[in-house]
DNA sequence: GCAACATATTCAAAAATTGGAATATGATAT
DNA sequence: ATATCATATTCCAATTTTTGAATATGTTGC
């Protein structure tokens, strides 16, 4: 009568995997890194649209991965557990790219491109 | 002319994690642990069919996860790297589990109802 | 109030994944 | 060489996921 402890377990574990092994959740993840990030920065990082972006922000806060934080009308993202960035290192180091490269892409937090408020605090040209 | 850098990495990132995130993957992991398993034995740890345990490991021998010996009829599985293990106990952290529940499940190789060559050695009755 | 902007949500078509059934391969014992 | 056992592969329908387009919500400044 008793169900297989492993099925019912795998379920839990998985859930943090899944909800992260998306490459674009790996890039915005990236690039949210150890700050925090809007939406129109992870627009010019990522150079992807603004409404393709929400829908993975909004799976990831689903997932209880993400925090989010208003500022007027930006909102800021950030981890709610840094450990997250781990995973995605030793995912990294297994599909044979270096630590370096990687924390080279998490400590890219600003971008001479983007317009935000935490890349371009107060440019009045 | 230069692509974003987060999306080409990401996708070279994400590819053992998005090998191993589906809950039968990660129990198939943990049923292997340390050692090493034939589908023979999964097919009872797991309670499932061995057609469809085979199509799980083809997709992680194809994504570079598991290796596999011969040994007359049988094939045994193992993990080429022990550390996708630690991608498992962090991403159960992350669910809420206790490392404790995650590697009792590890350890548990040998299984009393299985009657592969592992488990029952030696039953002659 | 209204206009402009940042972000969120909904909807539908396209694409990928899942899980089952049937069948194939490869090894051993007789 | 044939039967049997362990494992692999192929095929297919059902479901899920992804992605883009359109639209909605909520905030600020006027």
């Amino acid at each position: 009568m008793k169900k297989q402890p492993f099925v019912k377990i795998s379920e839990q574990i998985s859930a943090p995997l899944t909800a992260i092994a998306a490459p674009q959740r790996i890039a915005i993840l990236l690039a949210i890194g150890t700050g925090e990030a809007c939406v129109c920065h992870l627009e010019t990082a990522l150079g992807w649209r603004q409404a393709y972006i929400s829908q993975h922000l909004m799976a990831l806060r689903k997932a209880d991965i993400l925090q989010d934080r208003r500022e007027g009308r930006y909102i800021f993202y950030r981890l709610k557990d840094v450990s997250l960035l781990d995973l995605i290192t030793t995912s990294a180091r297994l599909s044979g790219l270096s630590p370096e490269s990687v924390s080279a892409l998490i400590n890219a937090q600003v971008n001479p491109s983007c317009e935000c408020p935490q890349c371009s605090p107060a440019s009045t040209p």
